[in-house]
DNA sequence: ACAATTTCTGAAACCGTTTTCAGACCGGAT
DNA sequence: ATCCGGTCTGAAAACGGTTTCAGAAATTGT
């Protein structure tokens, strides 16, 4: 009924601690066999709380994300997963519901339990990373930077680009009157997708009020809350770009609600595909990006981050977004016929 | 640079390993003020697995889920999560993927981390369950049952009436032909919705042709495929029953792909909520359930089993289920009238 | 002021493993 | 037969905490 310990298996098999754990590690022993069939037998398995405690590893890995539900993470952790199933590492995944006061507790619990960690941290001005540099656990960050750039190895997608893509879309669509949700904007995503928005509109010289920005917090609810302000405007603009995919359902659910037709009475862009994309009336244009790779690289740069000399210089990989066109976006209501034509032709 | 140990804290506040041990578990203890300042200024935190070591306690729970990405998984850890943060338990969460084998890798290597196990298993004909009683880890299953039933705690729902209820809303529809995708039958949640399916047509005297129960497996691609051969079936269905959120994601897209209409040409009813059912074009109508409150019961009941007698009897928690209606639905085309002016009543 | 009682303390044992260190054993060469 | 190098072995010392135990210090009562 209690959990074996080596010593019940060295009694079994006749031979002492030491030769049944230099076995169990892969040395030659004469008594393997006996060895093996006391294992067999009595069940036995090593605890690892001994077997860190000796060694100071744990062999485990902490996955932190702000949302799990968020099929972008899903897919991150899959990629992970599907590297460390050789490395023999079991990964710990935490959720911190985007909170900065969450990750806090997650990460200084997970801390002392874990080899080294992968996080996307909730915002940029996030002590969380710079805690576990203190700590001197191995991290790599996913998808958004930590106050300290440049110490940490980061995987990084172009967001400024794909922003700015999605906009370039809606421009040679013909509209002018473009507006945004954007996400947090103190996190790396959020921010650079919205300097992507700016820079696109600035690059055609176009001025909006303040109002075409509305912040949506990357959830939901703001999609949705944000969606509304945008639609209740006097002078509504003709076109949206949603920078994620779960504010994006917020702000499908608002445009449903009140009864304006896409893309007829207005376009729409969301970063980050997602499987309902396709099935929506119309199909949304997104931007895409190689999700699970995203994960899959974060996962091997920590790995040889935990196994090479951990003091190389950090990398910050940035991978490539693209434009996934399909029906929400088509000219607007009062475009001049240039346009019209111009995106007929697509 | 390195991690302090409790003795260093000892060293730096001049009194012995034991007293600091000791004022950190909140006995009254002199020194107090000292040991707080030496562990604040050394940063000292205790080490779980020594901690772990001396105690045969580890302080964490795991969560095992057949598939994270479903919000009906997502909702689940946030409920279980919601619990436990007083508790003061650590939260591993795992992913299997709807399959045995990596479920028996991820129960196996947890099995000797944690105190205790929430787990929904696979299948129904999986030795996880077995594997966890006989390692005598407390664990109590979710929406799943184990095969030595009645062994476990469980926290599930009413499969078959959920069902049951879906298939009466087609039948007050005027439907006859209603076909179903199932999910993995040797699943609780796979059988007794097939089961509930059947049961219904069967109290209207109503028989179809075998072909009307296809095999998705609970996967998008299975609901898809699946889908696309009743669609093309000789005499098709009017109307179907899909057993989970993730085929009728997939059970939808070939829908749009063949260019059929809901509800006009097909009425449909899903199992599950998703965030998506409300912007869908139409809005699905649904069978819904108590998602986080699932989660909570079950962390509930675990922590129960913890602490207490573990020798008590094993409960079964069975909870209800509701028929969301949207606009899925709708009389079948060549429907006698007196449904079509019953389901315009509606 | 002294004894009886209570509170606090440090030394040491222990949890289950890995690893170092001598030494036992083996086969082969002399 | 003896000595040698190389394998293989078990005893014992860690790893970092918690807990028991006995004794020291503080508190109380007289």
């Amino acid at each position: 009924m209690k959990t074996p310990t080596i010593t019940d298996v060295a009694q079994e098999a006749g031979v002492s601690v030491s030769t049944v754990s230099r076995h169990l590690r892969g040395d030659r022993v004469r008594a393997a066999e006996r060895i093996n069939s006391a294992v067999a037998r009595l069940r036995y398995r090593p605890s690892p709380a001994a077997q860190s405690l000796k060694s100071g590893k744990t062999g485990a890995i902490a996955l932190v994300v702000p949302d799990i539900t968020n099929p972008f993470f899903a897919a991150v952790v899959r990629g992970a997963e599907s590297i460390t199933v050789q490395g023999g590492h079991t990964i710990f995944l935490a959720n911190t519901d985007e909170s900065d006061d969450r990750e806090a507790e997650v990460v200084e619990d997970l801390l002392t339990r874990v080899d080294g960690m992968l996080l996307a941290p909730a915002s940029e001005n996030n002590p969380s990373p710079q805690r576990l540099a203190d700590a001197g656990v191995p991290t790599v960050l996913i998808d958004r930077e930590a106050p300290s750039t440049g110490r940490f190895d980061t995987v990084l997608i172009d967001n400024h680009g794909g922003a700015r893509a999605a906009v370039e879309h809606l421009l040679s669509n013909g509209h002018e009157r473009i507006a945004t949700i954007a996400g947090t904007v103190d996190s790396t995503p959020g921010r650079f997708r919205l300097e992507g928005y700016r820079d696109a509109l600035a690059a055609h010289s176009i001025e909006l009020p303040p109002e075409f920005v509305q912040p949506g917090g990357f959830k939901e609810h703001g999609g949705y809350q944000s969606m509304l302000r945008l639609l209740a405007l006097p002078d509504p603009p003709t076109a949206v770009f949603v920078a994620n995919n779960t504010m994006t359902i917020g702000a499908l659910r608002a445009i449903k609600d009140i009864g304006v037709r896409v893309p007829d009475d207005l376009s729409v862009v969301g970063f980050d595909d997602h499987p309902f994309s396709e099935i929506l009336d119309p199909p949304l244009t997104v931007i895409d990006r190689p999700m699970e790779e995203q994960g899959a690289l974060a996962m091997r740069m920590l790995l040889s981050r935990m196994s090479n000399d951990s003091s190389r210089n950090s990398r910050r990989v940035v991978l490539d977004v693209r434009l996934t066109e399909r029906a929400s976006c088509g000219p607007p209501r009062s475009a001049p016929m240039g346009a019209r034509r111009k995106a007929a032709q697509v």
